[in-house]
DNA sequence: CGAAAATTTGACATGACTCAACTGGAGTGG
DNA sequence: CCACTCCAGTTGAGTCATGTCAAATTTTCG
């Protein structure tokens, strides 16, 4: 079950773990699956865990006023999913995130993951390059939603996020580019020539 | 010239610096001086250097093939200004930043910042902290580009942002909201009822 | 097979863009 | 102090991309 996660940080940090940390890691990180369609967060409460996906797929969404689910991230195998703004700040959560497919999680709460970050300076090591690949990956995200057409964001989409393309429904993919499912389904129609 | 950098890293981490550690910081850090409409990074250099912004404003976007301007952020006192993927990939960036007004920095190669960060715990705690807020701060503009008009947009800056209206004309406000100048113009009209 | 979910299609509405013209400062230099 | 230019902002008319709504079709899966 925790073969993924460790793997993951020795492979996002210079010095592997040793056994006592990885011992460590493995009791401090709690199992948790979810059956398709269940929460693992929702809309109002505080977001208590960060959790790694070991298995599955979820996607986080925000709820409008008409009652349209914006799709803000999608998670698989390897990612990182929590609401970071309400987990820091204990502010009720905007989003909910809730599983795709049949997910396998490994949970662990801030206090908790403060207290692995002072006994393991690998976990530092790999949060720090995980929020520079995150910026990284916002930065690009965010611009390309600013300057690009829908048609440009969806062939930019294709290729950089394959992965997504075949565990996610077409209007799922189109919710988190921003559009409607007929719209994106017209671009693919069109990009057909 | 270095206080309001020294000021800001005690501010963002628990243990104040160590005289030492101030006179590390002091020496690390160059000062450079922008007239307004110079460069601090051109599109297709590599980003050599991180910038604190001690006095001034500065802009940074990338240009289209029509020649159009897209603003991804804006910067004032107290901001980091950076093209985080140039610097750390080492590729040549989409990206211009240039100074809005005359403008003071602080700059920092990476390898400078790594070697400080050995030296000074503060700092590392301090980045820690940024790069939270910086996520935080991300996922709220992506969530309000992805979700909202143009209007509600505007709304959610002008709460959210009331320096920068102040500091920047309303054609790159427009920018940076991913809309044009008349819409914006626009929207603001209405506004007024 | 049958029901639910996903996708496609058509007709129409609309928000935002484009382009061009006009207005109103804010400087600058003669 | 005026004439000139530059820059920012506004306005109008026409266009286009994308959204909306409703229905038909296809796919998935128990």
């Amino acid at each position: 079950m925790h073969e993924n996660l460790l793997a993951y940080i020795n492979h996002y940090s210079k010095n592997p773990l040793s056994s006592e940390e990885e011992a460590l890691v493995i009791a401090t990180f709690q199992p948790k699956k979810l059956r398709k369609k269940q929460y693992f967060l929702q809309e109002g409460d505080v977001c208590k865990y960060a959790s790694f996906v070991v298995k599955g797929a979820m996607r986080q969404y925000s709820v409008d006023d008409k009652g349209i689910e914006h799709i803000v991230h999608l998670f698989i195998e390897n990612y990182w999913a929590s609401d970071r703004e309400s987990t820091i700040m204990l502010t009720p959560s905007k989003y909910n995130i809730d599983a795709w497919e049949d997910t396998e999680l490994l949970i662990i709460t801030r206090a908790e993951m403060l207290d692995l970050m002072e006994k393991i300076p690998a976990l530092v090591e790999m949060i720090r390059l995980m929020d520079e690949r995150n910026a990284i990956a916002n930065q690009r995200r965010l611009s390309s939603t600013i300057s690009n057409s829908a048609e440009k964001r969806y062939e930019e989409f294709v290729e950089n996020h394959p992965q997504f393309i075949q565990r996610f429904p077409q209007h799922i993919i189109a919710s988190y580019l921003g559009i409607t499912k007929e719209t994106l389904s017209r671009i693919r129609k069109q990009a057909l020539k």
